[in-house]
DNA sequence: CATTATTTTCTCTAGCATGTAGAAATCATG
DNA sequence: CATGATTTCTACATGCTAGAGAAAATAATG
């Protein structure tokens, strides 16, 4: 019956990258942790967009933190996940798990 | 620098199901197990709508299949996975591996 | 046998949600 | 003033959802 509940892909990705970095969870940073780990091309809007929608749906929270003492060290937005948030996280993990339990993804690498 | 190469989360599990149910996947069929498997409420025309749109991206085939001799039976339209449905399961399953790697998602449920 | 019911599957369409791209604005330091 | 890091804005493309309705088969009925 999932309404709003279910996660988008990006919505996936960047809620991970969120978890995962921390204190040290802001735009920039969350874009370049997908980029590395994924070797997408992320692009910053893209990044953004998807913060302030994973916001409105309460599952992060965001707080502007102090600048910092280097070149360009502007002020930061952190962001942080919610209880809401992570069951959101568990439930998407859940559902793929579920579906790929015991199946073998085939290599179309491999001689067909 | 993904352009159409990324799969959404609903096509993810539809290319999933295809997969795990081989030959006996079409739309009714896919539609249950994705049911049973997550708990969702899927509804027909979404994946009907996603498996059109998969097809349009080369991530799948159907044939139509013969009518069977029970209620109902009606020819059903099976769909298989391409080469490119596996790469394009292979990069999503890998994308996500790669950001959840090493990760322990929070059971919000616990103590706080 | 002809007609109507029922079952299963598939098709269509419209509206909302997500994803993508790039340019511009801010705020800091050199 | 120049430069660098970050955030903001805005417009458009793509994906998701919902529900009603059309087909194609067998079953039931008079």
């Amino acid at each position: 019956m999932p309404k709003g509940e279910s996660l988008g892909e990006f919505e996936h990705l960047v809620l991970l990258a969120v978890l995962r970095l921390g204190p040290d969870s802001y735009g920039m940073r969350v874009r370049r942790e997908i980029a590395e780990r994924t070797g997408r091309d992320v692009t910053i809007g893209a990044v953004y967009a998807t913060l302030d929608r994973l916001a409105a749906k309460g599952l992060v929270t965001s707080t502007l933190s102090d600048p910092t003492p280097e070149r360009g060290g502007r002020a930061k937005r952190s962001f942080r996940l919610t209880g809401a948030g992570s069951e959101a996280l568990n439930r998407a993990q859940h559902d793929l798990a579920s579906m790929v339990e015991g199946l073998v993804i085939p290599d179309p690498g491999a001689a067909r």
